[in-house]
DNA sequence: CGTGATTTTGAAGCATTTCAACTCTGGTGG
DNA sequence: CCACCAGAGTTGAAATGCTTCAAAATCACG
């Protein structure tokens, strides 16, 4: 049933993709999750519920501002995000901090543990969150009785390895306003991945700590935000603009598109 | 002898490790790896050792330009790094290709096909290469009957987690001349770790591939580079301005840091 | 109903990109 | 052997996108 690759993935190519168009009527399209998003959200539940039957959990719910570990403590746990938001903040030694990850529901932590025996980041709430805590070494245990485990672990692993290139890759291509964008149209994107609509977001972080994540002044992310607006490409619905209103991901994804660098488009070799 | 150079050594890795200190002497002491970066060596070394008496492994060896996989290509087999320097590139579909991570002797490639079913990037090497690959099936067949192998592997994982958001830390902190800086150092840093000296570098990437991977144009890494051998920081050694010598690897550090951007330094909170 | 935090917006300054010209190197073929 | 050429690298000057600095508006919280 569960293995290495299958599962969350569409991983059959020649399906035919079914067109669900036609009964949804009334509601925008893009506010509803696509059936592949189903499927991940599908995959996310059927795993936690793998984890539940398997390893000794323990349940942690936390408040805005909580820690579920820092950086130097020594590494026991890996944590999956159950309920909630999740940002991962590293600190170097000069002082620098930075925002390097956001996890929603289904999401691993602490991965970056395992090599050093002590975590490499900060682990922080980002509302009230419930976070699953296993010990790793009776996750391993588990691995030897339930092959389908390690097919989890390694998909969450391998899914953060691609996550972060991406990353890497919108930090490196993009001018300041796509890169606000994709950020948006990722977040989105994760919550319609986990049946959540999308029409309608909620950003749980400050201008400051998106700019942070993003590698560009809190300034710059408000006249961006502002630009998207301007060009009806997002709506704001609150007084405070922390909710959010995208009409169309596909116009989101759209903008990004046109605002690629121009050094990006440069073919090496 | 210690050399950058890549001669194909026969692997045999159950080899006594000479070690090779003592005798030296004459030699500035940042150019040879530190105990330390012995550790990291002998890590390697012994991880290559069990994988080679544990999994069944083709060798291959490849020239420069060459591909490991390509993007899109079906996930079967993971592999390592056993001679030689490869790049991953990744490529959008909107044109962007982008180079995402450098890997060294011991490095594992291929990770982020796990979740997918498909390889997401291209492996190209960089010059002469060997590498050693395993089917992913075979591999957790054998972690079954050899523990100690899951323990490899997720670390080999973990730790690329950890450099990812290095990298992206980089990025989002530190301004160009530091950036570049800190590419070399952490190069170098990478040849220390395999036992390699440092004081002579022979980047195998033109100034163009440099400035992709750190996100800016190949004139500003022209700029930067002829910045800090003006600084007395690195100095070239052949015309082609590829080799570079690193007199010492902590001013090369204390560069990075006097050069942290200033938004980096703003705590969060 | 203040007070501090967050956000927006403008204007000036600066780092990096862009454009352009030039040098240098290594390879190829007459 | 040298002329020639393509690719790689350097360097300058102008353009630009983002940051910095500053001020005002708005919101959240006790």
């Amino acid at each position: 049933m569960f293995n290495a690759t299958p599962v969350l993935t569409p991983a059959t190519p020649q399906a035919v993709r079914p067109v669900a168009m036609a009964p949804v009527a009334r509601k925008a399209p893009a506010a509803l999750p696509s059936t592949i998003d189903l499927q991940v959200d599908e995959g996310i539940t059927q795993a936690l519920a793998l984890l539940h039957n398997t390893v000794h959990i323990t349940r942690r719910v936390l408040h805005k501002g909580d820690r579920i570990y820092q950086v130097g403590e020594r590494f026991v746990n890996l944590h999956v995000v159950n309920v909630g938001f999740i940002k991962t903040v590293n600190l170097a030694a000069d002082g620098r901090d930075q925002v390097v990850g956001l996890h929603f529901k289904g999401d691993w932590l602490g991965f970056d543990g395992i090599a050093r025996g002590q975590y490499g980041c900060d682990a922080v709430a980002m509302d009230t969150t419930e976070v699953w805590s296993m010990r790793y070494d009776s996750l391993l245990a588990a691995c030897q009785e339930h092959p389908a485990l390690v097919g989890v672990l390694h998909t969450a692993m391998s899914r953060e390895i691609s996550r972060d290139r991406d990353c890497l890759m919108s930090l490196c291509t993009l001018p300041a306003d796509a890169r606000v964008a994709e950020f948006l149209r990722y977040w989105a994107e994760s919550l319609a991945q986990r049946g959540l609509r999308t029409d309608q977001i909620t950003l749980r972080m400050t201008r400051a700590e998106i700019g942070n994540y993003l590698g560009m002044t809190l300034e710059t992310v408000s006249r961006a935000l502002s630009k998207l607006a301007k060009a009806g490409v997002i709506a704001f619905t609150d007084k405070a603009r922390r909710d959010i209103t995208i009409a169309d991901l596909a116009v989101l994804q759209g903008f990004v598109r046109r605002n690629v660098a121009a050094q990006g488009k440069v073919r090496l070799q």
